[in-house]
DNA sequence: TATATATTCAACTTGAAAGTTGAATATTGG
DNA sequence: CCAATATTCAACTTTCAAGTTGAATATATA
């Protein structure tokens, strides 16, 4: 089975030139060659990007004789999203909290000022 | 000025070490000896992944003395965020037009049977 | 002032990723 | 079958980031 992670997904995204075929992709299915010729660089090197993309599940591979044709998975997107989001998430709480606590003691100030 | 860019954010997140380090700040502020502490790696190479993030938007430092306290600063995932939603987008752009090309098709089918 | 603490700087090593080249595999067309 | 096309595999080189160690800087404290 394929290995959806967040680590491999960073990975991947992380390359100028994958991102760059992501985008190319966009436009729909391309042959291997396709994607090289706009690349300052050998197919070969290209091919290797284009593996690491679908290792990631960002790209998947459709074979026609001795043609390959690769297009954009979005749904490989999702455990970089998924991370992100959840950082925030977090990130929010502990905010809200913050702001909480500051509440309760503008309470404490303003209401039990007879305390001790 | 501090530039922001997909690609610093991106390679900053690629990094297992360094997502941790985000993941240990959502519960606040933190010195750099205190980051470094749960990590098998010398503190030498902690400091070096808090440049990083820092460099990338992602962590903010405030110096108190000898001892710098670091902060995750969740306005640094934009460029990330961005990139992702805007690829997603265009797909589903894309997508759409797809669709109303097929409906487009059956109107065709359907209420234009006298054509030519 | 001396010493300990907190962090970074600088130089170096190392391992992995990115790129190259040439051969291998598979498929199509003459 | 033979030649051309499309792609990958394998071996190699090179570049670069991650990690180490030891010294430097800055600040606190006895």
């Amino acid at each position: 089975m394929l290995q959806l992670s967040v680590d491999k997904t960073l990975n991947a995204l992380a390359d100028p030139t994958r991102r760059a075929i992501i985008e190319q992709l966009n436009g729909g299915e391309q042959r291997v060659s396709d994607i090289a010729e706009p690349h300052q660089m050998s197919l070969n090197a290209v091919s290797k990007h284009i593996k690491v993309l679908e290792d990631a599940g960002l790209l998947s591979r459709r074979r026609e004789g001795r043609t390959h044709y690769l297009s954009f998975d979005p749904g490989g997107l999702d455990p970089a999203t998924e991370w992100i989001e959840r950082t925030k998430a977090l990130w929010s709480k502990r905010f809200d909290a913050l702001e909480e606590a500051l509440l309760a003691d503008d309470a404490n100030q303003n209401g039990r000022e007879d305390d001790d």
